[in-house]
DNA sequence: TTAATATATAACAATGTACTTATATATTCA
DNA sequence: TGAATATATAAGTACATTGTTATATATTAA
């Protein structure tokens, strides 16, 4: 069961931790498709550490959830977080970001496709 | 004329600003009336320069507006900021904070009454 | 079992954030 | 004009954040 509304003080940790502009394009791009940390690394142009770091963070928080496949740690969203939905509506007002998939595919780089 | 998205980058720049409990809580309040700096002082008991310091924050980024009157300077919401949009749909999943303009009234210092 | 690959964690450095206190500026009113 | 009030700004400090490099852990495949 989730809730209407969200406390202000929650609110404001699950916005800090979006108000991080590769965390944020982490989260819009979840919306469609699953990814993996090194896909992230490739997309993002940045250290693994650094990646894996951002993804722990949104785990901690509960917004995403993983699943091992093989080798592999496949990230999605967690549409069942109690902040799930304030995150969806905010979501909606960034640009799709399915374009970074697409390079990534160009590349030959896609790893987790279902 | 707004725009339907608003770039990765400066909506984390947004976030990042509402990413804070003082300033989330101003920015739900202003959503039904306005406020001046010395009713912020009282309502987050916080000392007036912090609550300036925010306050200016969140008027550099365009997402609030002053106005003088006498000696008091009146904030409210500018809603014709491009990621206004994008702050009103947020804001619809927090509380409203109308109790802290209550007890304001309580204790006879609300000011800027309309 | 060993090498290769994917991910996580630890320790550190650079930078950013949010307060504090002290002080400046603007307005009102006696 | 001068005192009182409201607000802003500056400088300093404590702490948080985000990267880095080095290293540990987990899985796969030879």
């Amino acid at each position: 069961m989730q809730k209407l509304t969200v406390g202000i003080e929650k609110a404001a940790t699950i916005l800090k931790l979006l108000g991080d502009k590769t965390r944020l394009a982490m989260m819009k791009m979840l919306e469609t498709h699953d990814y993996c940390v090194c896909e992230f690394v490739e997309i993002f142009k940045m250290s693994q550490p650094a990646i894996s770091q951002h993804i722990r963070k949104l785990k901690d928080a509960g917004l995403v959830q993983e699943t091992r496949r093989g080798q592999w740690i496949i990230y999605s969203l967690n549409k069942d977080n109690d902040y799930y939905p304030l995150v969806h509506s905010l979501l909606q007002h960034l640009p799709s970001q399915d374009f970074k998939l697409q390079e990534l595919e160009e590349q030959g780089l896609r790893i987790s496709c279902d």
